[in-house]
RNA sequence: GGUCCCUUCGUCUAUCGGUUAGGACGCCAGGUUUUCAACCUGGAGAGAGCGGUUCAACUCCGCUAGGGACUGCCA
């Protein structure tokens, strides 16, 4: 709220995989910070030490990193802080705005089965009770929060949201065991990591309030909030595995460039006018969270792999050879020597229809193929004695030909099926059979070109010599 | 049940009370064409409903309906 520099951050909970509204959190925690010169960081939630993995947590990191949005600061692990967090407790405890609560399980069942029959929250008994009242058997330590007033939350999305007291709870802060909870870690870990704007899903924004009770109990200011509307998917609902994908690894997986993502998850819940795509220098010039929407977005494939094809375009050949050769490798594609240079050279002809990078290591299969090529029924057919004799006429061209581009093959078909009298419908199809073997191929020219002059007449020669 | 959030073309969105409600993806038609794409041109397509405030409402307010979140000693 103040001039002091931005501090965000993404406080994902090692649970397995990271959810793509995960990612898209991050990525407007990085934005916002980016565009104020601010910092932003990362912080692993790993205090349910029951479902924290040491292997949940590489899937952060590299979901985080493939993204493409690196913390400028080394990662904090929650549960290595519970001292600090006691000590907060502590604290509240000695100021009084927290109390020890020794409700047995039986009793805050009935509790919360009263309360939620007479509308109303669940309260304690302890609340007020005198500190030497204190029995000897477990207790948690609750928030002493207000019973009456409101608690306003000045959200950069939602707008102003108020709550009454009265229907905010006293959560617990330490557990019986001693541990603390997730809202009290938060609390402790934002304001002593310097967050100054806490940017998340909406799913906590009900916690905003109960969490500004915390501050308040620990004489803390609370941080600008900006909560964040789910990603959902094509049909409305939560998006689940269902619906295609919902980690962040498996787009990487189908196919998608992290550039497009980024694009992509930028552009759901955040626009600047009409602009459809912009890379991350853009993004970070507009973005601001005060132009977030606040209703949830659904994921939208067409729209994905439109972008994600535009940026297929947009690649350096050389990466994308290295992203297919990985792809051919994981299929069991045996790969010969040259390959990767082969690659990069025909990547640039079959590029254009591409909508993943699965589909460009489809499209260039045609010409990893080694010879002779075997010839599809399709082929067969099309191979009759007229066409056979014409292909062979033409091969004679191509052997003399100089210039081996584009523009002078496609001359050069042209001219052939002009003074062979026919149109070029009655040459191509069986032209691409031969070069391609029936795989899908760019077109004529292009496919001439990405296999070269001799792997052209060579296809050709084998075609032609075959059944003679 | 209680508290809170959300609601413009199929989808993502633009619109700071006055617009023929704009763009993008997708869709349809046509063009190009040796396949599939890509590409070019054109087209259809929206303010959930009902009240109110106002000279004027998609925009502000209320109600209803429909989605969603939270209501855990999970995060």
């Amino acid at each position: 709220m103040s001039d002091k520099p931005v501090v965000t951050r993404i406080a994902p909970s090692p649970t397995g995989a990271m959810h793509i509204g995960t990612a898209r959190t991050a990525l407007f925690n990085w934005l916002y910070a980016r565009h104020t010169g601010g910092k932003y960081l990362l912080r692993v939630e790993d205090t349910d030490r029951e479902r924290s993995t040491e292997a949940a947590v590489q899937v952060i990191f590299d979901g985080l990193s493939w993204l493409g949005i690196e913390a400028d600061e080394t990662p904090v692990f929650q549960a290595s802080r519970a001292d600090r967090h006691a000590a907060a407790v502590a604290e509240m405890l000695a100021r009084g705005s927290a109390y020890r609560d020794f409700m047995t399980p039986d009793e805050l069942e009935a509790e919360r089965t009263a309360a939620r029959a007479e509308g109303r929250v669940v309260r304690s008994p302890w609340r007020e009770a005198a500190p030497n009242d204190a029995p000897d058997r477990p207790f948690v330590v609750r928030l002493k929060a207000p019973l009456d007033g409101e608690t306003v939350i000045d959200d950069q999305v939602k707008g102003r949201v108020v709550f009454q007291n009265k229907d905010l709870d006293d959560l617990i802060l330490l557990r019986t065991d001693g541990t603390p909870t997730y809202n009290l870690a938060v609390v402790v870990d934002d304001h002593e990591m310097g967050v100054t704007h806490v940017i998340r899903g909406d799913d906590h924004l009900n916690n905003a309030a109960r969490q500004t009770l915390i501050y308040q109990g620990l004489g803390w200011t609370p941080p600008v909030w900006a909560h964040l509307p789910l990603i959902h998917g094509p049909d409305g609902t939560k998006l689940s595995k269902r619906h295609g994908a919902q980690a962040v690894g498996e787009f990487a997986d189908m196919g998608y460039l992290p550039e497009a993502m980024r694009n992509y998850l930028a552009k759901l819940g955040w626009g600047h006018g009409d602009d459809e795509i912009f890379n991350d220098e853009q993004a970070i010039a507009w973005f601001d969270i005060k132009d977030v929407v606040g209703a949830p977005a659904r994921l939208d494939w067409d729209k994905l792999n439109h972008l994600n094809n535009h940026y297929i375009r947009l690649a350096e050949p050389g990466r994308l050879a290295d992203l297919v050769a990985a792809i051919l490798k994981s299929r069991d594609w045996p790969p010969h020597d040259g390959d990767l240079e082969k690659l990069a050279s025909v990547i640039p002809f079959v590029r254009d229809g591409a909508k993943t990078t699965l589909e460009l290591a489809d499209a260039v299969i045609f010409a990893l193929k080694r010879r002779p090529l075997a010839m599809s029924d399709k082929g067969k057919e099309l191979l009759n004695e007229e066409t056979r004799a014409r292909l062979g006429r033409l091969r004679d061209v191509y052997a003399t030909q100089g210039v081996w581009d584009v523009p002078s093959l496609e001359a050069v078909n042209r001219g052939f099926a002009e003074s062979e009298g026919v149109g070029l419908g009655k040459i191509g199809p069986a032209l691409r059979q031969v070069l391609s073997g029936g795989s899908p191929a760019p077109d004529l020219a292009g496919a001439l070109v990405s296999l070269g002059k001799d792997e052209s007449l060579g296809r050709l020669d084998d075609a032609l010599s075959l059944g003679g």
